[in-house]
DNA sequence: ACACGCATACATACATGAATGTAAATGCCA
DNA sequence: TGGCATTTACATTCATGTATGTATGCGTGT
């Protein structure tokens, strides 16, 4: 029975992109074909090649419903710079990407990005992800001078020394954590850990 | 023509492997054939099939010819806890585990590990890792206990969030110099990030 | 209000290519 | 000469892309 109204064809192109996060999730990116996805979905690969184009499109029509959480740390920061003082700012910004990591879609995705899918047709996600790096690390790294020259970092720490240690630090908890989401809560646990760097390199805090 | 002498028939195998490390570098592990990576060694595919059972058999093979950076952090730890007071021993083990990566063959590897590849066969990378980082992450944590109750380690910081910050600083200096091994030196610039971090986490370095 | 026509939203069928695993053939060393 | 190392040839499976079929929603004219 085809040719549903315009809303419902809608409706099976969402359907098909969550079937595609499901599937892609257990099974991995490579090895899911779109007979995968469209029988997930209850529907037939013809459903599929109506609304995109190929896997590769339908990929990065799935990426195209998330936010990547570097960029959401990168317009956080541009955004709201005033707040109260840089090192708070990449603070705040850093917990609000946890908070956005675990929503469930957020989480589905990401995890995919990270440890089910290496490449995808000629644009891989490594090549994406290290554009995203290296810009928040320049925006980060910023705010860390900033920090620096207002004399809110303690002397012991360069900016280029906390920048690393912070993006690593980000780096790390959110591939752990979408690893293995049920071993330790992100914007608990991980946002402990950010809280005891920023509270460590912070020069008010300890005198 | 066929059968060398024994001796040449292992230097085969090691060519096979090498040339895995390739291509599965520069396209990924999914995307390759046995065809490729046969090519790629100047033999054809029935020589791969004479020395491995499968692609998941010569991919745990590629595995076995190197050792993963957590399992080098497990090992030094077990071994040398004498060394000069666990804080020491902890920050040894990882400036080791940095070195060790930076050889070509466990760099190539690695960085095929973590991002060239997502499932192989029913043994994925994701739980390998994940079962290592639970039992690197449990030796770090002793670790960080014994250096509390010895009272290296400041107040601030307890020993489960000091874990966190170790592991995850280490995860993410790893995962992102994988991705992009020019952007910054491991041995360098990673050093010198979990330098500050145990300068910043030890108490006789602050009075 | 109702029939008409067309574009839409799928399903089905088919052709192609690529990768796999295996079996048979072949040469070389001991 | 016989077993080892490697090539060649073949059958099978599987995913893809495309082409075609088809019924329905929807706008249009009257």
């Amino acid at each position: 029975m085809p040719r549903r109204t315009k809303a419902e064809a809608e409706a099976t192109r969402e359907a098909l992109l969550d079937a595609a996060e499901d599937v892609f999730l257990e099974k991995g990116v490579s090895r899911t074909s779109l007979e995968h996805i469209a029988r997930h979905a209850g529907m037939t690969r013809g459903a599929v090649y109506w609304h995109f184009k190929n896997k590769a499109d339908l990929f990065h029509a799935m990426l195209d419903r998330v936010k990547m959480p570097l960029q959401q740390i990168i317009d956080d920061i541009t955004a709201e710079r005033q707040a109260s003082g840089p090192l708070n700012t990449l603070r705040l910004a850093t917990l609000h990407a946890f908070e956005m990591l675990e929503r469930p879609r957020s989480c589905r995705v990401h995890t995919i990005l990270m440890h089910r899918c290496e490449f995808i047709s000629d644009i891989n996600p490594v090549e994406l992800q290290n554009r995203l790096a290296s810009d928040c690390r320049e925006v980060v790294r910023r705010c860390f001078q900033q920090a620096h020259d207002e004399g809110l970092l303690i002397d012991e720490i360069a900016p280029d020394v906390a920048t690393l240690m912070l993006h690593s630090m980000i780096g790390g908890l959110v591939h752990d954590w979408l690893r293995a989401p049920d071993s330790f809560s992100l914007r608990e646990s991980g946002g402990e850990a950010i809280d005891s760097l920023f509270q460590l390199i912070t020069r008010s805090a300890r005198s």
